[in-house]
This record gives structure tokens, C-alpha cells and sequence, in this order.
DNA sequence: CTACTTTGTGATTCATCACTTACCTCCAAG
DNA sequence: CTTGGAGGTAAGTGATGAATCACAAAGTAG
């Protein structure tokens, strides 16, 4: 038998999620396999299972983690400010992610995409909900802008889908495609 | 042996692909199979293979028709219009989408979910330059623009794959979330 | 009629994967 | 010191699914 590391469950559950985010955000739900999650997670497969009861509920997890995690993160960059200004900041805060967290907006698309499964949707309505009306809440703008401001966000994700951000382009060692690059810049706030 | 039907294979291509749309739209990439494919399609699953040679050449095959048939769609919507006018005009018809054609945005939500194959994503990409260098010539417009255009699109393609067209919500027989409305009403172009 | 091409299928192969069962090993409380 | 629960695994199981192979039947040209 192989050396047994005995760490604490929740120290686990973090760590099976960390490696679920890397494997469903780049593969999907159908694509991503729990034998890859457990490896990543440094646990054997059978436990992923223990921990998180089926394939389904482990994903539903880490939709709910990253949702939550995304609203703190609107929490925290609209802290103290009202109204547009709020917006801006939080968008700001968004655009940041597709240099240090891409991989949480990949996996974000993942979510909306394994939609056909009821329960995964039902998750992912309620956490896009609670996005929308925080900024509502928060801004007290009208509808077309809170629509822009998720339609914009939404095409944040799609790039970072494609590969298209910068970090991608730049560790592919590829010149990003024009269209893209001005894409992204019609995306900055008007400043 | 089953009565065989002998049509040609132009005709078989098409089942094949119009019940890869059901089936990769709903499921994606990896969750769709061809076996399933190939029933809906009325053939037996060799044969989709003898057709289409790998499961990865047929969404492919998928995403390329996609894409053109939504180029032809542009270009059908701004015919004679230039300038802003012919971009307001692409984004009523893609929202009209949400009622009519539900599936295929859909199926574009795989298909930027499926990037993490290289190949799929080369083809991704160039169906969505295509549509961006498109609305770009046809419209003139600003980069500032073109983004907020493409990225309510791409809030559409979300809002269809959460099942939160009225469509899905009268078919559900389910009062539409509150939130959803607002954002829908948002992406009407002021008018 | 014969030979060849096109359209098609049944049966099978081989891999993968979600999930289970039965077990093991620490460690702390009585 | 022993017992019981919590943390963990090895070894399967059954299903599914992509891809292959060998073969069949329907047209078609000579």
C-alpha cells in the first residue's frame, strides 16, 4: 500500500474542487473524468466519490463555489461605491480575470453549457441570478446598462473560451488575431 | 437486413449534420453521441463514420456550417444597410433567434466550449472573425461598438443555453425569473 | 449478363469511465 | 489495550461509446 498522507476532509473537498476546476473548466462536465479530478487532487478516484457522492454533484459544487466566489469578488471591488461608478469597478475587476483567472471564466462557460442537465441548471440560474441582482441592487441603474454590463462580461468568457486573451496569445507564442485584440479593446470602459 | 432507403450522400450529410445540431447543441461535444446521431439521422452509426470519418470531423463539419449559415444570416439582415442602421438590424434578426432558432445558439456555446481541442478551436475562430470582420466593414462603426454588438450576442447565446428564452419559460409552463426578463428587455436596441 | 461503384449494415473490438465493494490503517476515547 | 469511527485504497463491474471490418444489396456502364 502506498504511503497515506491523512489530511482533514475539508482540506480534501478544497483540493478535489481545485483540480474539478481545472478539469471541467478545460474539458466540460462530459469531457473532464473523476480519475483525472482524484490524480490532480493527489487521492484515489474511489474517494472523489466518497467525498462528493456522484460525478453530477461534484460538478454542482464547483459551479456553486465559483459563483460565489465571483459574487464576493463583485462584493469586493464595488465596496463603498454606488450607482455607475460601482459598475465600472466591478467590470474592471472582471476584465482583471482574463489575466489572472481565466480559467474560471472557461469554466463558467462550462457551466452554461451542461445546461441540458436540469439540476446543473437550476444551480447555475440561481448563481447568475444572485450576479444580477447584486449589480442591480448595487448600481440602481436601469436594464439596458445592467444588460450591457453582463453581455460584456459574457464576451469576456467567450474569449477566454477561444484562447483569445492575452496570456494565451502570448504563451502560444502567437500573434493575437486583429479582430480579437479589437474586440478587447472596445470592451475597456470609456476612460 | 433492414430495408435499406438508398438516397444520396448529399442528403445523408445533411440528416447527419441537422441531427448533430440536436444532439452536440443539447449535450456538446463530448456528451453527444454518435450513435444517437446516427438514429436521429436515420442511419446506422458506421455510417456516419464511412460520412463524416471521426466524431471531432463532424462537429467540426457542425461549427463550419454554423457559422456560415449565421454569416448568411448577416448578411441577409444588413442587405442595402450600411452604418449603424445595418448593425441594428443583424441584432434584431439574432434575437429573433432566441425564439426561432433556440438550438443554434445553443450550439454555439459548444462549440466555444469545445476549444479545448485544438482543431475545434482553429475552427471556431474563423467562423467568428468571419462573422466579426463582417459587422465591421457592413457597419463602419467604432470598436467600442462592435463590442457591445457582439458581446449581447454572445449574452443571448448564455440566456438561451440557461433555457431562459420565453420560449423555454412558456414551454415549461413556468413563470420566467424576474431577472431574466429584465435582462431580455435590456438587449432591445433603444428604439 | 457481368463487373464495378455507391450506399449501406451487423457484428465486434477496445478503451474509458462512473460507480461499488470490500478492505486497510491510523488515532483517540473509554 | 481495545474498540470504533474517520480517512483512505485496491480491485473490480457493467455500461457506453468511438471506431473497424467484413460483408450485402442496389444501381449503372459496357
Amino acid at each position: 500500500m502506498v504511503v497515506v498522507e491523512r489530511k482533514s476532509k475539508e482540506e480534501r473537498l478544497t483540493a478535489v474542487l481545485d483540480a474539478a476546476l481545472v478539469e471541467f473548466g478545460t474539458k466540460g462536465y462530459h469531457g473532464g473524468s473523476t480519475e483525472e479530478i482524484a490524480r490532480q487532487a493527489g487521492i484515489s478516484q474511489p474517494y472523489v466519490f466518497r467525498l462528493f457522492g456522484t460525478k453530477r454533484d461534484l460538478f454542482e459544487a464547483l459551479v456553486n463555489r465559483c459563483f460565489s466566489e465571483t459574487l464576493e469578488m463583485f462584493e469586493r471591488a464595488a465596496d463603498g461605491l454606488r450607482g455607475r461608478e460601482a459598475l465600472d469597478a466591478i467590470g474592471a475587476a472582471y476584465m482583471e480575470q482574463l489575466l489572472t483567472d481565466e480559467l474560471r471564466l472557461r469554466a463558467q462557460m462550462q457551466a452554461y453549457s451542461a445546461c441540458d442537465d436540469p439540476e446543473i441548471c437550476a444551480a447555475v440560474r440561481r448563481g447568475y441570478g444572485e450576479l444580477v441582482s447584486f449589480a442591480e441592487r448595487v448600481s440602481g441603474v436601469e436594464p439596458a446598462e445592467i444588460s450591457s454590463f453582463f453581455a460584456k462580461g459574457m464576451l469576456l468568457n467567450v474569449i477566454a473560451s477561444m484562447g483569445l486573451t492575452p496570456t494565451d496569445m502570448a504563451a502560444g507564442g502567437v500573434a493575437a488575431e486583429p479582430w480579437a485584440i479589437r474586440l478587447l479593446e472596445g470592451c475597456r470602459p470609456p476612460s
